[in-house]
DNA sequence: AGATCTACCTGGTTGC
DNA sequence: TGCAACCAGGTAGATC
């Protein structure tokens, strides 16, 4: 399940591969995956776009992932895609058959092509011009990097708000790129219940809470994401940071600190895992 | 405003 | 072994 550091890793991977590379065909095996909107483009669309386009640039901004594309008849198209929960994005080499999830190919120039596969089909590609991704509603309302944002205006953000900690860290409009599993790990580092209202956190735990949401997505970042099922980087590698969990997916097990005895429940729809000791 | 529920989808796990 | 039930999860949208 891609959050920011497993984006992240992708985007990397996909950078160093791409880079200079040019489309040369788009095939579309599963419709749905071309998300329809106001200023997206349709797949016959894309399909008069994309091949010849150069590959430029490869980002993420919260979860999402943008290959920057040049092309003949626009100077710049934003490729977006959100991988949801099991998407991926994977360059394979010449001659490889897409799987039975692979739902978008892009042939490239040298031979490889890019292939979009999700078993879940909740994730979706979108191509946008610049100022379609600026009034793309998902995107204009992204909240701010969680690696980005000041210790500061990170406590700003929990000014007044008397939602669970936890619901507000799992709100893209609220800070970008954190999901369930960086949520449990970061909270259980900063010692502040999943549960707990947001405006009840003494100022001292949310700076806790910012400076754990930092380096667990650093340390994951580091260590190529987080594997739980279907994540792959570009390369179709696993990520290691599964392996450093404290509390995501630990219910029943004991405490790493104290030995507690984890405990969960049902925070802003997701199941959450925490310590009753080291947490409150 | 905030919490909860539903829809979307299917592979994997659990239970009978 | 076979099959049904259930769970996972990001986001949008509806409802209380």
């Amino acid at each position: 399940m891609p959050e920011l550091p497993e984006v992240q890793t992708i985007a990397r991977g996909l950078m160093t591969e791409l880079r200079g590379r040019r489309i040369m065909s788009f095939e579309l095996l599963s419709s749905g995956a071309v998300e329809k909107g106001r200023g997206a483009m349709s797949p016959a669309q894309m399909s008069r776009y994309l091949p010849g386009a150069l590959i430029r640039r490869v980002w993420r901004r919260g979860k999402m992932l943008c290959i920057d594309l040049i092309t003949k008849r626009e100077p710049l198209l934003h490729m977006c895609f959100h991988l949801k929960m099991t998407g991926r994005l994977v360059v394979v080499p010449a001659g490889s058959e897409p799987d039975r999830h692979t739902r978008i190919v892009f042939r490239l120039n040298d031979g490889r092509a890019l292939h979009f596969a999700d078993a879940r089909k909740f994730g979706y590609c979108r191509v946008m011009a610049p100022d379609d991704l600026d009034r793309w509603p998902f995107y204009a309302t992204l909240g701010p990097e969680p690696l980005e944002i000041g210790e500061d205006a990170f406590l700003r953000l929990f000014e007044g708000r008397r939602s669970q900690v936890k619901s507000l860290l799992l709100d893209q409009h609220f800070i970008a790129g954190i999901g369930n599993i960086y949520a449990d790990e970061s909270l259980f580092r900063a010692g502040i219940l999943p549960h707990a209202q947001a405006d009840s956190v003494e100022p001292q735990r949310l700076r806790a809470l910012h400076s754990a949401i930092h380096d667990v997505l650093t340390e994951a970042i580091a260590a190529n994401g987080s594997s739980i099922s279907d994540y792959r980087d570009a390369h179709g590698d696993s990520g290691a940071f599964q392996n450093d969990f404290r509390v995501y997916g630990r219910y029943g097990e004991p405490c790493r600190i104290c030995q507690t005895t984890l405990e969960r429940r049902t925070v802003a729809g997701r199941t959450s895992t925490y310590c009753p000791t080291c947490q409150h």
